[in-house]
DNA sequence: ACGTTTTCTGAAAACGTTCTCGGGAATCGT
DNA sequence: ACGATTCCCGAGAACGTTTTCAGAAAACGT
């Protein structure tokens, strides 16, 4: 059925140390034409070497886990598309772990990864404060985290400046000539989701302004989310002139809404997200949101992690990269 | 650093085979005193299991291998979380290979299946003919086909009726009064696109209808294909009144290009397509779809993996699901 | 009280690799 | 021609589990 080592090293007539060593590349100190004997071997016999077996020898995976709360989420699948982009590069496989947006689901994630025993880990949490993923680093393990901080860690982490976002975008809604801004929010524990609405209130204070009386509603980051969101907001229609999203998979669902309405975007309402993913471009009118770099987010973590694990010395490096505001047609350009 | 079972043993003062058979489940022949003391053991010290270790040993893995196209492609992630679903119900976690929709990309894939010794595949292939996958079979590695039925082999196969749904849908727009159907196919070796272009030829034929010349075109089942395609379409804008895409996301594209051209669906032009993702209800005007039920696929997939692995008998089983017409608002009600 | 069965547990051999030794053959320097 | 290097390669011990085998201790039947 499968083959071994040694099935290799009885067809070309040599032991499985040398088929090892002409597979592991070590170039000197074999003759050509042992390796030529060898390697037709393994061509003939089709080998692949065992990675299990390999993993437990060599005292590591070659695997890095990466942890997501939801894969499905456009966002995501960029931030881990990036990791594996870079991750490749350098020789590692990527084990990708979705905790569904459950803290459970994060706690039976992080189980299956030590389990795995991975190389490494990066992780972007369901909750700012899990300590479980402190286990990673009392084995050993290298942690990441990616986009969403941790409170109670000093990891290296790769972000970008949530509240800023936040006010940058809140701001430039203002300027616009909005007064009354509506927020959804989301998930209460994530530092993303409280980052974007600190930079909102941020913004709001500086023009004496207030959230509008029962026009913050609270959402899950998803599309259904934003939709049942929103549908709790029109309740109290002419209490705001605009609905900001705390990401733009809610800011679809709420664009969804207000369309179900008939209520005009930007005409009576204006509409703003986080993250500019693919989609945010596709509908119409164009979502105003704020440009995450989700791919590269993955890629420097996976850079850092590669640090990490080469040199061990475990000086912290946080990266904060920068975001860019795009200005789509889904806000009024002035009221007047 | 990281401890292993001898650790446990050492500190519940019984031999490692002791250990494994408490973990393992063994309920007979256990003392209740002894299994308390290794029990109590594991936990102080958070010992858990390497994988790699008891994959070694136990001839399994206890992992399965998906092997997709285009994870970003939510279909795709859609037929992967009915996988998933149904994996961990059976014990089993997914390895997810994507090929990034080009053969090359499929056969590393296969090959990094292979070196993980994954206990079974769900593959749903770029190509209609990959020999390579032979190389599953002749190892002992359970195979089922996923969505994309192969020509080469007779392997148990869950996937729809691609011809009837590409018949089903023209019928529609022809019955809604279309009659000059612009096609935008996918990729030209996959069963799939080929089987709905199939499917829309007959329908056509029935009414003595031929495709209108130079509006068909090609793409690759990606939102940008289904852009570009639409453009190249707009050249002979006239030459047709609605527009088939092999996929709802090339759809999404075209509608996107429409747009941008100022082009009002359904009223100047119909457009349908294929699979009923979830932006396809996302959009507006709502997308007129077959919908798939990817979710299904992949569950339904899962269990006959299941009954390969169980029962060896292998008798081919294949299961063809059902679809559904979806009548969205991307077509107008009738000609007149 | 003495065989016989039933419970419980440990020693040790796998699983498929890699890697450290060490030893034989070839090459080199003189 | 002969010690000293330099090349090449095999034996065998790991890595962390599971599982077979067998043996000791306890329970049982007479």
């Amino acid at each position: 059925m499968g083959f071994t080592i040694k099935d290799v090293a009885e067809r070309a007539g040599v032991s499985p140390a040398t088929v090892s060593r002409v597979l592991n590349g070590q170039q000197r100190y074999i003759r050509p034409e042992t390796r030529e004997r060898v390697l037709r071997a393994v061509q003939e016999l089709g080998y692949l070497p065992d990675r299990r077996a390999q993993a437990l020898r060599r005292r590591r995976t070659g695997v890095i886990g990466v942890l997501t709360p939801d894969i499905s989420n456009p966002f995501f699948s960029l931030l881990v598309r990036g990791v594996e982009h870079e991750a490749r590069a350098h020789g590692y496989s990527v084990l990708i772990c979705d905790s569904q947006n459950a803290p459970e689901g994060e706690d039976r994630a992080i189980d299956a990864l030590l389990r795995e025993r991975v190389d490494g880990v990066i992780v972007t949490s369901v909750r700012a404060d899990n300590t479980k993923l402190l286990k990673f680093l009392s084995k050993g393990i290298a942690l990441v985290v990616a986009d969403r901080p941790l409170t109670h860690l000093d990891v290296p982490t790769v972000t970008v400046d949530n509240v800023r976002d936040g006010y940058k975008l809140t701001k430039h809604l203002l300027a616009l000539g909005y007064e009354r801004l509506a927020f959804i929010q989301g998930p209460p524990d994530t530092a993303t989701a409280l980052g974007r609405w600190t930079g909102y209130l941020q913004a709001l204070r500086e023009h004496d302004l207030e959230p509008p009386k029962g026009a913050v509603v609270s959402g899950d980051f998803t599309f259904e989310g934003g939709y049942r969101a929103a549908k709790r907001l029109l309740r109290r229609l002419g209490a705001f002139d605009a609905i900001v999203a705390a990401n733009d998979l809610m800011a679809l669902g709420a664009l969804y809404a207000l369309r179900e309405r008939g209520i005009a975007v930007p005409d009576e309402l204006g509409l703003a997200g986080f993250d500019d993913i693919p989609m945010a471009s596709w509908v119409h009118p164009r979502l105003t949101t704020v440009a995450i770099p989700a791919y590269r987010i993955g890629k420097e973590a996976m850079k850092l992690l590669c640090a990490c694990v080469r040199t061990d010395a475990d000086k912290v490096r946080h990266r904060v990269l920068p975001t860019r505001l795009v200005v789509g047609e889904s806000c009024r350009p002035s009221r007047r």
